[in-house]
RNA sequence: GGAGAAAUGGCAGAGUGGUCGAAUGCGGCGGUCUUGAAAACCGUUGUCCGUUUACGCGGACCGGGGGUUCGAAUCCCUCUUUCUCCGCCA
């Protein structure tokens, strides 16, 4: 969320900054104000009392240690009135403030000024792309006939065991899958990022730390028994390891990668663009999370670009680099670089990849802190993460584009993990 | 799952109703001493909020929430977590 503080001198500015993302701030930024100012004014008024109560009880206390216990009733007698002026004043207090964050989490980011405007994808902006298209022929599969044809993916049987969107990786399928986890963990931590295991399982405070509530408590899986929820991103619970942490400024930036299962409940996206791998309820991928100096964080988006830039050239994937447009910025980001992949057979681009910079907006209500040397004041510091990569439309696009009349071949780097070379039709 | 114990500052650890934001030790920071370092000694050392040009002043926080009281780290309720023992188990 944005600071009030931050609203508070630059009202104007973001209201004409979030227009680039269509959402019309000025009704509710003018409330945030004016329930601040109200709030400021009555705290003060309380802490006034409260100061009084706190005087009167120390002079109580020292009443009846010099035996003057007639002064001493007197003076508790004045402290009935101020106690429920008190009780009060602090309940005012406290409902303004839980109308203030209600407004205040209904504020997206206010996105970067390089953020194009725009409605929707096809606003989006190409930055780069790169690699070659493959040349197939006229019959070439789409990928969920070709883990048919090679045995190495079924849909049917995770539609038995589970529903639709659970599928069951299957031999060279399974291998490979475990190849590029490896291969991008790998290639991560070569980059100097520190590999993490976090839970997959995550409690209310980390869905609100990271924003996924109250915003899209739809899309999560929840498990009532013990409101907890399934993670639709490793980047809820490794950015959670952080809240209300204060770190040296010395420690920044913080590099983390993790690899977890992600669960996406996908509700309202049934029909197109939901065959094979191409949208999953559950589903392999690796986050790359980093949290570093306000100053920074634009040098590190660019950083991470080409880390995950890197990844998609050594696989042999044609790609895109697309800036979002503000209408297709999520609701916590202030930039955000997509990536796609060309998946040759059911031509299409595929988005693998999503890096973002959230500047202070998820630090703020995370209470993510840091504290230059020597100095008393901390600051909040930002967070960005992005996937690098999320595994099933990588596999979907190398399936298709690495088909032959022989087999499916392998990208060599992958080749020292998988052990093989190409999936062919008897194993 | 059953029985019991506990949760205090970066860490260790005192504190069972009043000047306790909290003793003491360690660590950190600054200084004295030293060619340099160590040791020793002296000082300092939490976070948030409000207010103030500033010095400062005020409020809140001893796992979370609620309560009793003029006054709570201290008493009561509740939740969470940790430890010990028993049971079950990858």
């Amino acid at each position: 969320m944005l600071s009030i503080k931050r609203i508070q001198k630059e009202a104007g500015e973001i209201i004409e900054r979030l227009k680039v993302r269509n959402f019309d701030g000025s009704e509710i930024i003018g409330q945030v104000i004016d329930q601040d100012k109200k709030r400021r004014g009555i705290l003060q008024d309380t802490e006034k009392k409260k100061a009084e109560l706190n005087r009167l009880s120390t002079d109580i206390g020292n009443l009846f240690r010099e035996k003057k216990n007639d002064e001493a009733k007197q003076t508790k007698e004045k402290t009935g009135k101020l106690k429920e002026e008190i009780k009060k004043l602090d309940k005012e207090v406290g409902e303004i403030e839980n109308k203030l964050n209600d407004l205040l989490i209904q504020i997206p980011n206010i996105p970067h000024s390089s953020v194009p405007a725009g409605n929707s994808e096809g606003d989006n902006e190409e930055i780069r792309t790169g690699g070659e298209f493959p040349e197939l022929p006229g019959d070439a599969l789409p990928h969920w006939e070709l883990a048919v044809k090679y045995d190495i993916i079924d849909f049917e049987l995770g539609n038995k065991i589970t529903g639709a969107g659970f599928p069951v990786y299957k031999g060279k399928g399974a291998k490979l899958q475990r190849a590029l986890i490896n291969f991008f963990l790998d290639e991560g931590t070569k980059a100097g990022y520190l590999e993490v295991q976090p839970p997959v399982v995550v409690n209310e405070d980390s869905g609100y730390g990271t924003g996924q509530l109250p915003d899209k408590d739809g899309q999560m899986y929840y498990i009532q028994t013990d409101n907890l929820y399934l993670i639709p991103t490793a980047e809820v619970p490794v950015t959670n390891m952080y809240r209300n942490v204060i770190l040296d400024a010395e420690e920044l930036p913080v590099k983390n990668i993790a690899y977890t299962l992600c669960f996406r409940r996908e509700a309202g996206s049934y029909g197109k663009d939901v065959r094979g791998l191409n949208r999953l309820h559950q589903f392999d991928k690796v986050e790359i999370v980093q949290i570093q100096h306000p100053g920074k964080s634009y040098e590190t988006l660019e950083e991470m670009t080409v880390h995950i830039e890197g990844l998609v050239q050594k696989l042999g994937l044609p790609y895109r680099i697309m800036r979002l447009c503000g209408g297709d910025l999520s609701f916590t980001s202030a930039l955000t670089y997509d990536f796609e992949v060309f998946s040759a057979a059911q031509k299409k681009w595929l988005e693998v990849s999503s890096v973002s910079n959230f500047e202070s907006f998820q630090s703020n209500r995370l209470k993510l802190r840091y504290k230059e040397k020597g100095e008393k004041k901390t600051n909040i510091a930002h967070t960005l993460n992005g996937s690098a990569l999320a595994l099933p439309r990588i596999l979907a696009a190398l399936l298709e584009n690495n088909q032959t009349p022989g087999g499916i071949m392998i990208p060599e780097i992958l080749r020292p993990y998988t052990g093989f070379d190409i999936i062919t039709r008897n194993p």
